[in-house]
DNA sequence: AAGCAGCCAATTTTT
DNA sequence: TTGGCTGCTT
């Protein structure tokens, strides 16, 4: 949890001792890439290659080599991940090497701005935001300016806010990126540089940093600021980069500028594992690291010690079909095993069912919980396997998904902390003002004015006039906030809060208050780890605990795992279960019609199935209830129907018990897998069983369509039929969305 | 004018 | 399960 100090004072450093490194314990190309000191060097490592290893013997053999500990930054995707590594290192050393800086870029960038923020123009006790305070940010300028009342074409907060982010992350002109990914909205540009530019205005006035600022300020600072940048090159000797395929160009600007005087870096990535550019990321960096970094030694890690080799066939296999041509082929030594299964569930309910039942099983037969995972692409998608673990008793532990800081009453605590740190915060104002009875979005704005045109903002609260309709609550209020400015203690400061708070949180929550008051108590058991609310405030931003199901148990090891596979990067078990692995679940819905994006689903795939070390369990529904409750038929997720038969044993039951379709299902799989080897084949096998399935709706060739036609497609709506491009591809123009081009074996289109 | 209750819709991934 | 919109109440 706790960082250490960005520049501590520096006494014991760099003892030569005897080298803890067995030559053995790594293999030549991991040794080299371990005891290569200086310089930069690039180091492609295939999923399972130990990359881990290697960095954190890199840690150890710098540390020997009379490194001082103090002068190694290692940038990780997670601060889990950072720790992890270190941690290692640490026993490896016997606790020599504590002091190694680690953490994500933002956190790290965090740090460094917190003693060089008044270089970018602010305060040190600045507030960083996410994103749903931007997204709270944005709604009060579109009032304000008072937009998108009127139409409602105009873009929601959600999709302000990524274009903003995505802007920046993705290095991007902003008109240039609204151009190219929301072409519907150009009608609103000058709107949308208005609000930009009012949030930029907004934060700077307020003292508040989103993600992203936190990346440009430091870079700026850095590149507009040689004494600093010299210092901070000088401070941080060593650089290593973990999951380099998923920084940005600002992070890749951040780690050229702090290696200005050394160019010490290691960067370590792998491009067939890229998840990350919907965040900006770009795995092209790993290419471009040998320009930026002229005489670049290269060294690539092809040996999977993670997988057997049979799980590896398939994940090759994955990989192969995919657009782009990827550098590496890994191979394992790890004879034996079991081919992957796949198991064609009738629903989500007997997909629950079937992975709760193989869990315990497994179980039983000795694998530790702890060895298990449960993969899937979006959060939600495990809600009925964790109804079902739960009616077996079999506890578990979910990462990914929705966060702890981001409920709506863990929210409100947070913007009281906050304005205790920062008083100019005027969306933490603005959020609890709406707390008290009587007071909605129009009285808020009127305090808030008074608060932040006062000299102190307390003073300001003081001051203004309430209605005796709410004179009282109002009153509370002021008290609780001049009794927490004279605390300095966390905790104490939380059950200030509570007092307050609670009958508002009663009355705001009368259904479920009971259930949200836990996470609550959770929150003040994290609390009471830190001595200093800031680094709780930084942490609860940059690192936001996952929302767990029971919370009152400390995170207990042994527990089985469910993920998103975003969240399970760098992670590996000895058994993997992916599940949902349908046609519009994984992939999503969302990539279908974007080739770029549904090239990244198959790299998520690919990055979920090498988790795997022993065992690989592949399910999915055929058929799926909507919100709306009707039923939907789903088929096998393309990225499977592509592959060669052979590879996958298919374990799809087939007992009368499945029904009617469900025996359908068995054949259409095991057709496709027998044809495997020819995607088109496969392809081909699935667009008959659509057919067959929806009654002769949904377009399949383009010999169903002509120039003129109207079509519907489940993301972008109805839209017109311009142009048939091929045999397998049609342009169509949606009025929300413009002109698309779809390609029928990914995209579901109808006939309107 | 402003707050508030109740209804309907939509829902990726993360720092 | 939140969020936006509508129409009723203060």
């Amino acid at each position: 949890m706790k960082q250490p100090s960005l520049f501590p004072a520096n006494t014991d450093s760099g003892r030569h001792r005897q080298s803890r490194i067995k030559p053995t314990d790594l293999n030549p190309s991991q040794l080299e890439a371990a005891t290569t000191v200086d310089g930069p060097v690039l180091v492609i490592a295939g999923a399972g290659s130990g990359k881990t290893r290697t960095l954190v013997y890199r840690l150890v053999h710098l540390v020997e080599q009379g490194v001082p500990p103090d002068d190694i930054l290692l940038l990780t995707f997670t601060r889990k991940a950072a720790q992890e590594m270190v941690g290692r290192a640490v026993h490896l050393l016997d606790g020599s090497c504590q002091k190694v800086m680690g953490g994500t870029f933002h956190a790290i960038a965090n740090l460094l701005l917190r003693r060089y923020a008044h270089y970018a123009g602010y305060a040190s006790n600045f507030t960083i935001i996410d994103r749903g305070d931007a997204e709270g940010i944005i709604n009060l300028i579109k009032s304000s300016l008072d937009l998108g009342g009127a139409g409602k074409r105009f873009p929601s907060k959600r999709v302000i806010v990524n274009i903003i982010s995505g802007a920046v992350n993705k290095s991007q002109p902003f008109d240039e990126l609204v151009a190219s990914q929301h072409i519907h909205l150009l009608e609103f540009i000058t709107d949308l540089h208005r609000i930009r530019d009012h949030y930029h205005q907004f934060k700077r006035d307020h003292g508040l940093m989103d993600y992203d600022d936190l990346l440009v300020h430091l870079r700026n600072v850095l590149a507009d600021h040689e004494a600093v940048r010299h210092e901070i090159s000088a401070r941080f000797r060593y650089l290593m980069v973990d999951e380099y395929q998923d920084t940005n160009h600002l992070q890749a600007e951040i780690v050229r500028l702090i290696a200005t005087d050394h160019d010490n870096v290691m960067v370590v990535g792998d491009d067939s594992q890229s998840i990350y550019s919907f965040r900006g990321a770009d795995f092209r960096n790993i290419m471009d690291f040998p320009k930026i970094f002229p005489g670049t030694k290269i060294i690539r890690l092809e040996e999977n010690y993670r997988s057997s080799q049979k799980i590896l066939e398939t994940t090759n296999a994955i990989i192969e079909h995919a657009r782009e041509k990827y550098t590496k082929k890994l191979f394992s030594n790890i004879a034996g095993g079991e081919k992957p299964a796949l198991f064609a569930a009738r629903d989500e309910g007997e997909q629950a069912r079937y992975v709760a039942g193989k869990i315990a099983e497994l179980h039983q037969q000795g694998a530790p919980y702890h060895d298990m995972a449960v993969l899937f692409r979006s959060g939600y998608h495990s809600y009925k396997l964790e109804l079902e673990l739960t009616n077996r008793q079999i506890s578990f532990e979910k990462r990914g998904g929705l966060k702890l800081t981001e409920t709506a009453h863990v929210k409100d605590i947070i913007s009281y902390l906050r304005l205790v740190v920062n008083m100019q915060d005027t969306l933490s104002w603005n959020r609890i003002l709406l707390h008290l009875p009587k007071v909605g979005p129009r009285t808020a704005q009127k305090i808030v004015a008074a608060v932040s045109g006062a000299e102190d903002p307390l003073t300001g609260l003081e001051g203004f006039q309430a209605a005796p309709a709410w004179r009282d609550e109002f009153q509370e209020l002021v008290k609780m906030m001049h009794d927490l400015r004279g605390s300095t203690d966390p905790v104490a400061q939380f059950e200030r809060i509570m007092a307050y708070y609670q009958p508002v949180f009663e009355r705001l929550y009368h259904d479920d208050y009971p259930v949200r008051g836990r996470d609550l108590e959770q929150l003040k058991t994290i609390i009471g780890d830190y001595k200093n609310l800031r680094d709780f405030l930084d942490d609860a931003s940059l690192d936001p605990p996952d929302l767990t199901a029971d919370p009152v148990l400390a995170p207990e090891q042994g527990k089985l795992v469910l993920s998103t596979v975003h969240s399970a990067k760098g992670l590996e078990w000895d058994t993997v279960f992916i599940i949902d692995l349908a046609d519009g679940k994984f992939p999503s819905a969302h990539s279908i019609a974007f080739p770029d994006q549904f090239e990244e689903e198959r790299r998520l795939l690919y990055v979920a199935a090498t988790r795997a070390k022993s065992r690989l369990f592949l399910t999915y529904p055929r058929e799926t209830i909507s919100p709306d409750r009707s039923r939907h038929y789903a088929t096998i997720s393309p990225f499977l129907a592509q592959l060669s038969a052979g590879l996958i044993n298919n374990v799809s039951g087939g007992s009368g018990f499945y029904g009617a379709y469900g025996s359908s299902s068995l054949k259409f799989s095991s057709s496709a897998m027998n044809h495997g080897g020819d995607p088109d084949q496969a392809c081909t096998v699935n667009v008959q069983e659509r057919q067959q399935v929806a009654a002769g709706e949904k377009i399949t060739t383009t010999e169903m369509l002509a120039p003129g036609m109207t079509v519907k497609h489940g993301f972008f709506g109805s839209g017109q039929v311009k142009k048939i491009v091929g045999d397998k591809a049609v342009d169509v123009f949606f009025p929300r969305y413009g002109m698309k081009t779809l390609r029928l074996d990914y995209a579901k289109l109808e006939l309107a």
